[in-house]
DNA sequence: CGCTTGTCTTGACGTTCGTCGAATCAGACG
DNA sequence: CGTCTGATTCGACGAACGTCAAGACAAGCG
């Protein structure tokens, strides 16, 4: 819950300019990987990541929960809990207009996470 | 040359090809995710994070368990459990020469994690 | 205003995770 | 062959996670 209150960290996956050189390139420094480590445990389960692309995926970009909840064997506060957890990790946004909460991913934060894996092509490819 | 193999897992992480398209392109089916999220749970962890990309920036691609431990303030099992999660969720390999273990990057799950990720650019959207 | 619909929060429970200490296994060297 | 060093496995414990049931909150509508 202090994910939105830490101060400025030192690591800012908001901005779209990436935030450190590929995993395999140099090897990344305690803080960034505090930073970092989060946003890839919060895909680590298969209903967030499947969430997550629901989300990015959605048209107009934008997914409602009424939208996802049906897609999945839980309960609704079971599908707001993993939402939340997104939300958290500064995956996704949540906007509510009118009777329905609307979500959105945040393409800033996925870049970076895909930059941060990014790796050679095997061969020269 | 299709994919759509039986027996196999549905998606195969060690394939140098692309297994799915982006996460932001076409929503990730259950079975994909099953798969894939385990690979994520495992990178988020800050330790974890920082084993993989100590072993995958090390020179020569491989990195020794004796190079490895001390630069946490853990003890010794407990940086072999998490080389063995890495191990598990197979993003690493691990070789025993003489009497030192190596740990070497398999590239080619790593590309398929970032592939997933990948997003468009800013400016197409 | 009160009802209905839809979402989120709270509290609880069982499971899994991260960590350690002690014991065990695998090679190397005298 | 015995011993030493290095890495893993085993057993245990507290903390965090995933899930649900029940209740609370917000918005629309009669």
């Amino acid at each position: 819950m202090s994910k939105q209150g830490a101060s400025l960290p030192v690591v800012d996956l908001t901005a779209d300019t990436p935030c450190c050189p590929p995993l395999a390139q140099r090897r990344v420094p305690a803080e960034t990987a505090a930073v970092l480590a989060p946003a890839f445990k919060a895909l680590g389960d298969p209903v967030r990541l499947q969430l997550m692309s629901m989300i990015a995926s959605a048209d107009g970009g934008e997914a409602c929960v009424c939208d996802l909840t049906p897609a999945f064997d839980l309960t609704g506060p079971t599908i707001s809990h993993h939402l939340k957890t997104l939300r958290e990790a500064g995956l996704v946004d949540a906007e509510r207009r009118g009777t329905w909460v609307y979500y959105r991913a945040r393409p800033a934060i996925l870049r970076q996470l895909a930059g941060l894996l990014a790796v050679e092509p095997p061969a020269t490819a």
